[in-house]
DNA sequence: TCATACACACTACCATGGTAGTATGTCAAT
DNA sequence: ATTGACATACTACCATGGTAGTGTGTATGA
């Protein structure tokens, strides 16, 4: 006991005692928990991770039992994943009625397209001209790494670098807390984002977007670094319109 | 039963006993909540008043179970309470060792001074010239009542206005999100504000910053209102240069 | 005097039971 | 055929008990 290599796993009263019985759903996109760690961040992670990926439609329910039970865990965690999703918009939580996975809402996209751009411009306009070496480097095997993943199709690894391209814009321009906050609006979009990812040469423009706004944040020319930004974060506006009529069953409100 | 009228309060299984024998300490700062509402947002907003006012200081405890029966009511919404503020920064939890109210960290306040900023300053650009009349109207009362708390020396009247007046622009740009946002970015810098209110002349700085905002907005000079909101928001900068050598024991990290 | 083992008093975390509130289907009355 | 009452089956929400993990003081050893 004590040592973290103890095989033991997390118990608590009879909990302990697993529900053989209960027929296991293969079907579900939620993989069980690890015991080891925390598994209310775990929870939400998952469900996060399925609604953005629309491994969970709109409208679809959410319940604390269920869940529960399909993850072999409590309800309290369940719960406290559910409260975090709803404060970020991804859920609806009606009391005493329900948890639902919320609509994609045009005017919510819109919107937090406009803060995501408030910031990021910004951002970009602090670090343009002030980049270190090492992150220049960095930047450069990450753009080779997006150029790779376009040319074999990988969609998830590009959208895996996209990320991290952006994210290591925050975090070289000192402003950790800015990518923290992106990443909570950029929530309301990830669903859009990652239906556009298929569709015909979309991935070379974001690319080369990338490279383009990379140039201009290595040379210094703030002005152009932010409208290449600005441009580039558009996208998502093009995208949401021709979903929209595309995929009214995804929309609400 | 069922009507909102029932005097019938919520009761859930022993806990309906009151424990009378408990001593009830008049020098806590947190008021009983209202048993018939949901406790849990009372128990956030209660604690997220107490720490950006002040009345609790950085570093003191919130055990779970102290704040419960403080409160009267269970561990659970406490608990949830105490998830949300550590999301909003406002406090630290350490998992199996405590809750803590945060320090004021000088870098958090500069970067949420630097993300407010680039929102609300892309916010009245894009209010500017585009006020309703109503709107127009509502913000020379706001304004009005500004300038008669200040002559009041009414600080906390002021604050009030303060935070309509920067979410009435939100509001009437359109982007009620981006309100959201700044209120949470902007509680890593509350408690400077707070403490900067009874500096001499501060308040009418603030005043004649609106005061100037507005036209701008009004007018429709779409840059000069941006500008002038920049340097606005810039004030908490200076000030927590000041506080930062005044009141050391304030901040962390 | 100083280091170390250890009991103890906490903590956050998770499991679980109970309650009021909401929706829905069934059945009687109109 | 419609409406209304009512039983039923859910729900989120809160209360509470138990567990592992962490810090601290206190003996016990050098």
């Amino acid at each position: 006991m004590g040592t973290k290599l103890s095989g033991a796993t997390r118990f608590s009263g009879s909990a302990a005692r697993l529900k053989t019985a209960g027929q296991r759903d293969p079907s579900r996109v939620l993989e069980p928990v690890n015991n080891r760690m925390p598994i209310s961040p775990q929870i939400y992670e998952r469900l996060r991770r399925a609604i953005t990926t629309l491994a969970m439609l709109p409208s679809e329910a959410l319940s604390e039992q269920d869940l529960a039970q399909q993850l072999g865990v409590s309800r309290t965690p369940v719960r406290e994943a559910l409260i975090r999703l709803a404060d970020e918009g991804l859920i609806d939580i009606l009391p005493q009625r329900g948890s639902f996975v919320a609509p994609i809402r045009l005017s919510d996209v819109e919107e937090a397209q406009f803060i995501r751009e408030a910031l990021e411009v910004s951002v970009v306009q602090k670090l343009a001209g002030h980049g270190s070496s090492a992150f220049i480097a960095a930047g450069r095997v990450n753009l080779a790494q997006q150029a790779k993943a376009v040319a074999e199709g990988d969609r998830e690894l590009f959208l895996e670098l996209d990320e991290g391209f952006h994210r290591s814009l925050c975090e070289e321009a000192g402003l950790p807390k800015s990518w923290r906050v992106i990443q909570v609006v950029k929530l309301q979009m990830d669903r859009v984002r990652y239906l556009s990812l298929p569709e015909p040469g979309h991935l070379e423009t974001l690319l080369a977007q990338h490279v383009a706004i990379f140039e201009a944040v290595e040379i210094g020319e703030a002005k152009q670094a932010g409208a290449r930004m600005a441009a580039h974060l558009r996208e998502v506006l093009r995208t949401v319109q021709r979903l929209n009529v595309a995929r009214p069953d995804l929309f609400g409100q």
